[in-house]
DNA sequence: CTGTTAGCGCTTTCAA
DNA sequence: TTGAAAGCGCTAACAG
């Protein structure tokens, strides 16, 4: 009888249990390569322990968000995975208590429960090293979105790592995480006068730099030889640009996987206290750094202790 | 009572209902920016619905794609829709015959129920067109995967566009859809004689063509005053190329709408015998073609009717 | 060891 | 109009 077309009802099984092996995973864009790939990681331990995943895309917009996460929770999902939209810091009254939930890649203002996000300060760190044994001194930042962790994390690790040295920074600008946004400070900090520029710029993130690469194109700026430039993330487009793009990669994969087995821990009751798990970055060096041209690299401007000059 | 926190169970709801308001969706890859912007039109529509997307990921491994579709049956979708993976027409077969199916972007041999797939043959001909436009005459093809549908049609959709014109291929490799694979390609072609190369190339997908580009920019080829050179699918990453790609563009967002617009009618009844809604593409001209040289416009080689030269 | 039954939380039908 | 009961397909507890 068996034999001839019986499918078990795995909905009836879920009543039953009270356990539905699936878990609910909300993200930004699912069209965003970095989010994909958290998704895969996510999905690759999922699928070892028999477990689906429930997918929604909120488009950084905090209502889709709070929609998905009580629907989600209707539907009993075992866990929920959330990368915080952009503004939405309100989430973190809005989650259903009832079910684990673990942050990734961003975690909110006032988050107790488990998280896995990336060192961000460390990366920005790898990168401002990297850059200064090259010989750069006057060091610029072109920052993104200030209203998110990952912005600001950033923004301050570079501050702190440049003073760290005893630097300055010889220009700081912000805006959205976009191609355009990183080209139109590059474009603000190309209509300053020569003498004043960085010899070496560090993004926010990859699509940022991409825009500081295009700007430069643009206004014949030749990178590396007169401005080194470093991004963040190491998405694949990175290594294909003109110059390839030397950047701070972020294993985006293991994130996911981290926070699903970190998740399942939780849901399996084998998880002491909330925890925030947090996975190193990688410097990629490619050939958009390169070491200061001579003529600026004794340059006074900003230099350490070097107060003739200013 | 309803006050202090009662959250309805829609998997009992479900189970009464046999009614999960949820649909299965498998695709090769996640992080892969095309298969993202499929879900996210699919995401769309099913919101707007009411409905959940659950996700599975088959990289492109057959058997992972039957556990997948045997999964969401057990759970009882309402429907599925699936990316057929690679090597998989097997899955014909094997597909829950319980459940509504249907196919983006390929289509498998011997398919029955509906798909939704973008008109391959007449992207490949508005490039061609295009390029016929621009002077050329010698038009080569750096073919993706064969035992894809999308392979395969991209190339005999080249043959024919030009056997239309009384041209003939000028060139034809083929290979993985892949970055490196268009690098390889390109390699091949760049050791034969010059005489012999073509003016303009057409690439089956934007990786491909991006490939193209990396072997043109090691070997001092330039792109387009040396080869026009045209891409496949209009990837984010096409605009950002040196020198940007033109590209014809696959609307994959539209195309997850569409495939998840026509499942759902199917499960709601109002949908007829199985259809396959073809959607098509636009080309996008940026500054990877341009005229043919004029050194080149008059060649004889392949050009129609023209039989003193071979 | 095999077979029966209660109950998971909902909707729908039928009775009061 | 409101309330009780049956049943969706499964698992677990219990009885034979």
């Amino acid at each position: 009888m068996v034999e001839l077309g019986y499918r078990p009802n795995k909905v009836a099984r879920a009543l039953t249990l009270q356990r539905t092996n699936t878990v609910g995973m909300v993200i930004p864009d699912v069209a965003n390569p970095f989010f994909g790939e958290l998704m895969r990681g996510v999905e690759e331990v999922a699928r070892g322990i028999g477990c689906c995943v429930l997918f929604g895309n909120t488009d950084n917009n905090p209502v889709e968000e709070r929609r998905y996460l009580t629907e989600f929770s209707e539907r009993r999902v075992d866990g929920l995975l959330v990368v915080v939209a952009a503004g939405g810091d309100g989430i973190v009254s809005a989650l259903p208590s009832s079910v684990p939930v673990v942050a990734l890649d961003r975690v909110p203002e006032g988050w107790s429960a488990d998280a896995v996000v990336v060192d961000n300060r460390h990366g920005i760190e790898q990168a401002v090293a990297h850059l200064v044994k090259l010989g750069h001194r006057r060091i610029g930042f072109i920052g993104g979105d200030q209203t998110q962790s990952t912005g600001r994390e950033r923004r301050s690790g570079f501050e702190e790592a440049l003073a760290r040295r005893g630097l300055e920074p010889a220009w700081i600008s912000e805006g959205p995480f976009s191609l355009d946004s990183g080209h139109a400070q590059a474009d603000h900090l190309f209509r300053q006068p020569r003498s004043r520029w960085p010899t070496a710029l560090v993004a926010a993130n990859d699509l940022l730099a991409l825009g500081v690469l295009a700007a430069a194109r643009e206004a014949s700026v030749a990178i590396p030889d007169d401005l080194s430039v470093c991004g963040f993330d190491d998405i694949a487009y990175a290594a294909l640009a003109v110059p390839p793009l030397t950047s701070v990669r972020q294993p985006a994969r293991e994130i996911g996987a981290q926070a699903a087995r970190l998740l399942f821990d939780r849901i399996e009751g084998r998880a002491g206290p909330p925890q925030t798990r947090v996975v190193r970055t990688t410097l990629i060096v490619r050939a958009s750094t390169t070491k200061v041209a001579p003529t600026d690299a004794g340059s006074p401007a900003t230099a350490a202790g070097d107060s003739s000059a200013s």
